[in-house]
DNA sequence: TGTTATTGGTTTAACGTTGAAGAATATAAC
DNA sequence: GTTATATTCTTCAACGTTAAACCAATAACA
C-alpha cells in the first residue's frame, strides 16, 4: 500500500478549521433560547456592539454571506420582531436595517445562555491562549477575504 | 446609546473561525475539479492517508457529522465511482467502504488543483506560522470534539 | 429461550447556504 | 433626454446539513 503523502501544515490548519466551525456552532446553537440559529444571533451581536442602522449589502460582507442569505436571515429575525427593516428614505432601492429593544432583549438572554456553556467546555484553556491565537486568526480571515476579489 | 460589552477573546476566535471556514470552504470548493464538494473531497483524502477500508459510522465520527449526511457523502462518492461499499462479512447490519483506484486518481487531481491556489491566497504567510497555530487548533478541536458527551 | 436494549444505516422534513437570474432604482455618458 | 451600466435587494433551484423516526441485526440478560 502506498504511503501517504507529507500532510501540508496549511491544509490541516484548514480542516482543523473547519471541524471546529462545525462543532462550536452546533454546540452553542443547541445552548440558544428559541430556536435561535447562529447566524440570527451573530447579526443581533453586530448590531450590540455597533449600535447603528445598517443595510443589508453591508451585513453580507461583514457576516461574508450571499446576499440572499442575508435577506433570508434579516426576513427571519424581522418575522420575530428583532430587526426592523425600513425604506432608505435617500435611496430607493436600499433598505435600512434597526435592532428592537426587543432584539436587545434577545440578545442578552442568548449571550447568557451561551456563555457558560463555552466556558464550561472551555475550562482547560485560558483566555490568554485565544488572545494569543486571535492575530493569526485575524489575519488569516482578512487575507481570504480580500482574496475574494 | 449604550455602549458595548467588552467583547470576549473566546467568542471572538469562533466567530474568526466561523467566517474562515466559510472563505476557505468556498474558495476551495471553486477550484475543485468536476463539480467535487469538499465533504467530498475530504473523505478520500482522509482515505489516501489511512489506506484502509472504514465503516461509515467510523467516518461520520472522524468528520464530526451526523450519519445521515456520511450516508447521503457516500452515496454521491460511491455514484461517481470514487469509493466502493460493500456489505460486512461479520457484521449483518454493517458495511465496509473501500477507495477505488478511480477514487486515488481524482484525490490525486483535486489536490494538484487546489494546492496553488491556497498557496497563491496565502503568499504572505510562512508555513511556519500555519505550523505554530496548529497545536491549538488541534487541542481545541479535541476538547470540542470530547465534549460532545 | 425469549425479551429488551444497543448498534449500524437509511430516510424524511426543515433549514441555511450558494449561485444565478430577475426587478427596481440610481448613476453616468453621450 | 435617452440609453447604457451599476447597484440594491429578492427569488428560485440545487445541495449539504441536522434531528428525529425508522428498520434490521446484534448483544445482553432474564
Amino acid at each position: 500500500m502506498s504511503t501517504s503523502p507529507p500532510p501540508d501544515p496549511t491544509f490541516t490548519v484548514f480542516t482543523e478549521i473547519g471541524i471546529i466551525s462545525q462543532l462550536s456552532q452546533n454546540a452553542l446553537e443547541r445552548a440558544l433560547p428559541d430556536g435561535l440559529r447562529m447566524a440570527h444571533f451573530n447579526v443581533l451581536t453586530h448590531f450590540v456592539r455597533r449600535g447603528q442602522s445598517q443595510n443589508p449589502t453591508e451585513l453580507a460582507k461583514a457576516f461574508q454571506v450571499t446576499k440572499g442569505a442575508m435577506t433570508n436571515t434579516l426576513n427571519r429575525l424581522s418575522g420575530r420582531g428583532l430587526v426592523q427593516i425600513r425604506a432608505n428614505a435617500n435611496d430607493g432601492r436600499g433598505k435600512r436595517v434597526f435592532i428592537t429593544d426587543a432584539g436587545r432583549a434577545m440578545h442578552g438572554r442568548a449571550l447568557a445562555a451561551i456563555t457558560p456553556v463555552m466556558h464550561e467546555a472551555l475550562s482547560t484553556f485560558g483566555q490568554a491562549e485565544f488572545e494569543a491565537a486571535l492575530p493569526f486568526l485575524a489575519r488569516l480571515r482578512e487575507t481570504l477575504d480580500s482574496a475574494r476579489d
